[in-house]
DNA sequence: AGTCTTCGCGCG
DNA sequence: AAAGCGCGCGAAGACT
């Protein structure tokens, strides 16, 4: 190993890699370059190997960071390095990320390098240094070879990976690094929660908890259910309760058989007591149980654990983690907290909640949204070449089509049975996309087998292209074993491809892939007037699968609320020129995340 | 005391 | 042969 403690032997070994591939790995005093140094880099690909320490050069890595202008640096978790370069000045140095590779060959997943390093290479990595005092002036000899090891181990991983890799696997892989700096200024900005508004909304839903744990004490002892939030022993006690008839069509759980405590089927279990045995105490039992159940999911899931994370940051804001490809088919997932699953406006339990009221611009601002309608339906009738159904999309209404056939005479949508009616109908579209059969969409559009049958008969007739995308998918699987995706990837089916992933894997990543380059344009766009002076103050700052949110300026509002349709709308035209793009997008602006 | 599994449920 | 997709999180309970 060379170890290399001065700017020139950078130079030296920098000019032997000669602005080609080479592994990259930093071993940092801290996690974020805020409070922390990077102290070593530890370089190798294949030929020449270095591990520079930073500690005695002038400067440290800061001096050093723009040597790194040219090449391409194979790293594990591309957002690290690329934070620790964007710190030092130097934002345009190409990380390439070996696990992003990985997923454009095999599918989105959320890993460790020690993980693939023995699941693709064989090899157990000893991670026991990792956390060890990198500031430490005389590192020790474990130290040094430790750091030095994970580059060698990041490059034969991407030697791996590369071998098995095709031209159009590249241009996924592409996609995929292109997204970090995006992602990175999202993380970075997160979202404002205005924490005394969300402090009055955990009150009110505490109201209603402790009102209904009230109702549940005044038929249940603590005898009979000790803790009346455990689904188990609720199954336990009306278990016991209930005649073996009813016991026997309760539906039950998938893995230990225990009576199921969904929500819906305790409110079906009320109505139909309140019907067999009207004023049995039994209904109120369960209805409060239901009411309990979904009012306690707000409060631990988005009450006091929001407000504690913004409060525990200086500016109240709410940062989560965005895993760009952490889903098998490449979406995004979001952690710590998961700013996609932010319920919407809805009525819980007769009184208007709005959770998303709670995430607010700054004082001054303005957040601004847009969102791709029907984006699935619309890239499949792309993928699939149904013209009917593309037609449908951009000109007519495909839910309304489907909702008059369910009917069985055109329904109109300015009547609230027309628009209950197109609601239902949208589940057949999504049943198809899923890759559902006739069962499954009975069960759930709550009708019989032969209905939907109908309903499916009626989809594949119209939509006959699309419907057969589905089994034209499952066939190349089945070939195959992997599906090749639209923007050049292919995602592993496994031995036994199955139908609802074969139908349903390609659209998601096809979605995916539009705002993967929506997301690429739109920080290209905002980098391109910041350098300008414009939009200085405007920041990406979440994704939700099919929308982007940015927070700007009120002055800068209208104007980024155009650059932001422009660069979705590109977007799509980059993964499908020449589709149409009328009614492809929607959003608007507004001071919180409900009012857009 | 920490880790894992199961269930249920929020989102697209 | 049967099959509605993809996530993360909180709580309970079992296990180590």
């Amino acid at each position: 190993m060379n170890l290399i403690t001065t700017k020139t032997a950078l130079a030296d070994y920098l000019s032997l890699v000669n602005d080609g591939m080479c592994a990259l790995d930093f071993e940092t005093t801290s996690l974020r370059p805020e409070d922390g140094k990077v102290r070593l880099v530890s370089l190798y690909n294949g030929a020449h190997g270095a591990l520079v320490d930073f500690d005695p050069i002038p400067g440290g890595f800061a001096a050093c960071a723009s040597m790194f202008q040219r090449g391409e640096w194979i790293v594990f978790n591309a957002g690290f390095e690329l934070r620790w370069f964007i710190a030092a000045g130097s934002p345009g140095v190409a990380c390439k990320d070996v696990g992003y590779l990985r997923r454009a060959i095999l599918g989105g997943g959320q890993y460790a390098l020690k993980q693939l390093i023995s699941w693709d290479l064989g090899r157990e990595m000893d991670k026991t240094e990792q956390a060890s005092d990198w500031a430490d002036p005389d590192l020790t000899d474990s130290q040094l070879e430790y750091a030095y090891n994970d580059a060698v181990e990041t490059w034969d991983l991407f030697q791996h990976w590369y071998g098995r890799a095709d031209q159009d696997h590249l241009l996924a892989w592409q996609m995929f690094d292109d997204m970090v700096p995006a992602v990175i200024e999202m993380e970075e900005a997160g979202m404002l929660l205005d924490t005394h508004r969300h402090d009055r909304l955990i009150g009110e839903w505490t109201r209603i908890q402790n009102s209904k744990l009230a109702a549940i004490n005044d038929i249940v002892t603590a005898q009979d259910v000790a803790n009346v939030r455990s689904d188990s022993q609720w199954s336990d006690y009306l278990a016991r309760l209930l005649d073996d008839n009813v016991i026997a069509s309760w539906p039950r759980t998938e893995k230990t058989g225990q009576l199921s405590m969904k929500g819906e089927v305790l409110r079906n279990a009320a109505a139909q007591f309140d019907v067999a045995y009207p004023g049995n105490p039994l209904t109120t039992l369960l209805d409060s149980l239901a009411d309990f159940k979904k009012v306690s999911k707000y409060l631990s899931s988005f009450g006091a654990s929001l407000l504690q994370k913004a409060h525990a940051s200086p500016d109240k804001r709410v940062r989560a983690r965005f895993n760009i490809a952490a889903a098998k088919t490449g979406r995004f997932s979001c952690a710590g907290p998961n700013l996609q699953q932010i319920p919407r406006d809805n009525e819980l339990l007769g009184e208007a909640t709005s959770v998303r009221s709670s995430f607010v611009a700054a004082e001054g601002r303005r957040l601004v949204s847009f969102d791709y309608s029907g984006i699935e339906l619309r890239v499949l009738a792309l993928l699939a070449e149904d013209d009917q159904l593309l037609t449908d999309m951009v000109e007519g209404d495909v839910h309304s089509e489907v909702a008059a056939v369910i009917a069985g005479h055109p329904i109109d949508k300015s009547t609230p049975e027309g628009k209950k009616a197109r609601t239902a109908a949208k589940g057949v579209s999504f049943g198809i996309i899923y890759g559902s059969g006739a069962s499954g969409l009975a069960v759930n559009m709550r009708t019989t087998v032969e209905k939907a049958e109908e309903y499916i008969d009626f989809w594949a007739t119209r939509y006959s292209n699309a419907f057969n995308y589905r089994h034209l998918m499952l066939a190349e699987a089945t070939k195959t074993r992997r599906i090749r995706c639209v923007d050049g990837g292919t995602i592993y089916m496994g031995k036994k491809p199955e139908l609802p992933q074969c139908a349903n894997y390609p659209v998601q990543r096809a979605a995916l892939s539009v705002m993967a380059r929506a997301l690429i344009r739109h920080k290209n766009t905002l980098d391109a007037c910041r350098l300008r002076g414009e939009q200085a103050h405007t920041k990406i700052i979440s994704t939700i699968h099919d929308a982007i949110i940015d927070e700007t300026l009120l002055a800068d509002a209208s104007s980024c609320l155009s650059l932001m349709e422009q660069d979705m709308t590109d977007a799509y035209l980059d993964i499908f020129p020449e589709a149409p793009t009328e009614r492809l997008v929607e959003g608007g602006v507004g001071t919180s995340w409900a009012n857009l």
